[in-house]
DNA sequence: CATGAATGAGCGTTCATTCAT
DNA sequence: TATGAATGAACGCTCATTCAT
């Protein structure tokens, strides 16, 4: 993966019998835990097939490779988090829900989606790098989701010209500050949670005073 | 690097004689286009010894690795780092620099750093699991720059009980918002120029806002 | 295995199927000619996979490096000489032997132990540094054939207050003198039997004359 | 030096000025502490030359290679241990010495020669494979001892048919009993003087009563 | 002569992958 | 289908040795 040769990451065959859907949720499962204590490169296909408690040989009937598996836990991460965006999204739309609770919400979402194993999510998302087609479906997640947000945006009354480079950046800032504040995340501890608290407060404070302040329409981008 | 054996990082013998300077810095070089074209887990010492048109043997006399010669560059760059921050910001603590020009100029430096050589960037400072010192330099840089924002803002009269707060968030802003800008950077066409300076527009307009807006103390944190 | 490092010296798995289990005795078999020939610095673990037939990948399969294959065969030696000496003192303690025929079976065994492979044995005891484990199961043995010996003395009315130093003494010159005598051995020509049984004569006389010369006590170790 | 190929061990030039000599001499005593303690796969020229304060490229000056400087040091011990011994033996061939004395000065001879760097000793003359010059030289050496023996003995009236034959066995058990005392060494502590005292005295009973007991001329060598 | 930077063959070892059972 | 023994390319690294300075 690392290499030029692009190497076949499609899941091998589709496990139709359910003892295969059990190997198949057994190595991913395996996979999940050694890639997330052992990094990328620490990972070996031996390693993932032993802790599935699976032989070698029946791994690689499912898999084409350490990258394919690596490449479905993304893919099964992707789409979770599609289902779980869409669903805040539905609850969003609905009318009387004020702004800020809009911005928060979406905040308390990504976190939850970056923070359910944070290791596992900088080994997929940082560590390894990408095939393009699934960086460019994390992409289009994030495409949608600056769309929606402009949808939300106007339906409160904060159509701009520049809406969508607004909820654009706002995308981003929602993307990389939530997975920063997982990453530098101290050990588990009792006041883990309270320290996420206020930092979910701080972005929420920070996005509202960007998406809100620009109706004003004060002077920007003159230094 | 990745597992508990932490091996030596530190650069084997110094140069004495001129000829071996002329090696080591051919090494760096090297490495530095190898890691960022080919990754971390694709670089092989064989690699960069090649490249650098160095043999294999005058590498391992000045560095006993790999992970080692990563952090002679992430220190290099780390050095580069704190000597153009210490001197923007001498500049910046001049009297009557409006905070539109100190935010923006912020930004612009950010910008400037981490745009230089994008792929290594994001090698050395996304793929490559670090060790604990270099992580806590990193962590010292961001931390001292929150504390002179911090001064700064009290010099425009922003003092505010939680300014160390918002000066920390405007700094994890700064640090991701650029990184992640460099690294979804189109191929280095004719607008990229122009994409850019709107990108780096907007970041400030958003610190500002957030920065500016918390004068006004209005309701914060209660989502 | 010199140095401070102790390194794994256990075998890696234990061979399950047919297949691996010859696997093993072949890596152990060409082991044993090349470590003969080669010496304890000159064979690799290339060498011992070629001759065996092998691939480099299966020899670590089984053995962690080139010292577990030594202590493999010098393991597999210890046993057999354990095995042989046992069966030879069990016959040795019957009622009614003569002490001359314990002392020269004695040697006979010795001889016999060393001589099958001499090489091969000189690499194993003699160039390579053991682990200590096993110089200690050396240690033992030796200690319980200087045991056993007394028993012996003791039954033939030897008994003497320092009959465990004469023992003893007698082990160390059974050990080194068949030890040297193979190592110092003429290209195996037709003669060498000949050599042999004369320096077997000449050790069972000369230990004799120890032991029992003993008895009568004559004035010893005042120069 | 293992492999077939054998290479010059012969020094490259005789050092004739008085920096050059005492540079030899540097190497050699590094060599001797680097060769015990690290023996002989663990030993490298630039491990010698470091010791030593030279410059790799000096030693090479001096020695073509690591087999050379051992082979350097055999020789070293070979001259001292000849030149002690006919010392030794030119005292001993003094009229009115009773063969008990003799007897026993050969045993501490050989205990002394032995012991002065027993680590060094192992190296050199068990670990390390010597090209067959040297180990002809220790033979001639050890032939030269038995034959003097050989007279001793007819000088107190012990000759026999088979005295050489008797000689020869007690130079062998002379060599590998102190050869293996000094090598089973305990941890020089308090007592090992004692012990080895004893011991001597215990190797000097065995080798009279083999020799002197042989008078009597009782049956042997007909088991 | 002395230096020490540079060399590169060759070692030990791993691990993705195959395939006979 | 499941197994796991076998493979071997390719890596990390050492160290005896040379040679320009």
């Amino acid at each position: 993966m690392s290499r030029v040769a692009r190497k076949r990451v499609e899941p091998r065959k589709k496990p139709r019998q359910e003892r295969s859907r059990e190997t198949v949720a057994a190595i991913l499962a395996a996979a999940a835990r050694v890639f997330a204590t052992a990094g990328y490169a620490g990972t070996t296909t031996n390693h993932i097939a032993r802790r599935a408690g699976v032989s070698i040989g029946s791994l690689y009937e499912y898999f084409p490779g350490k990258d394919a598996i690596l490449v479905a836990l993304v893919e099964r991460h992707l789409d979770e988090a599609t289902r779980e965006l869409a669903a805040e999204l539905r609850s969003l739309r609905a009318p009387g829900v004020p702004l800020a609770a809009v911005v928060r919400r979406l905040v308390e979402t990504m976190v939850r989606l970056h923070a359910q194993d944070p290791g596992l999510h900088r080994v997929l998302f940082e560590e390894a790098p990408l095939p393009r087609a699934l960086r460019t479906r994390v992409a289009d997640l994030e495409r949608r989701l600056a769309a929606e947000l402009v949808t939300l945006l106007e339906a409160h009354g904060l159509a701009r010209r520049d809406a969508d480079v607004a909820a654009r950046l706002s995308v981003d800032v929602l993307e990389s500050l939530t997975h920063r504040m997982v990453l530098h995340d101290p050990a588990p501890g009792a006041d883990r949670d309270e320290a996420t608290r206020r930092h979910v407060g701080e972005i929420t404070a920070l996005l509202r005073r960007y998406l809100e302040g620009k109706i004003g329409g004060e002077a920007r981008g003159h230094g």
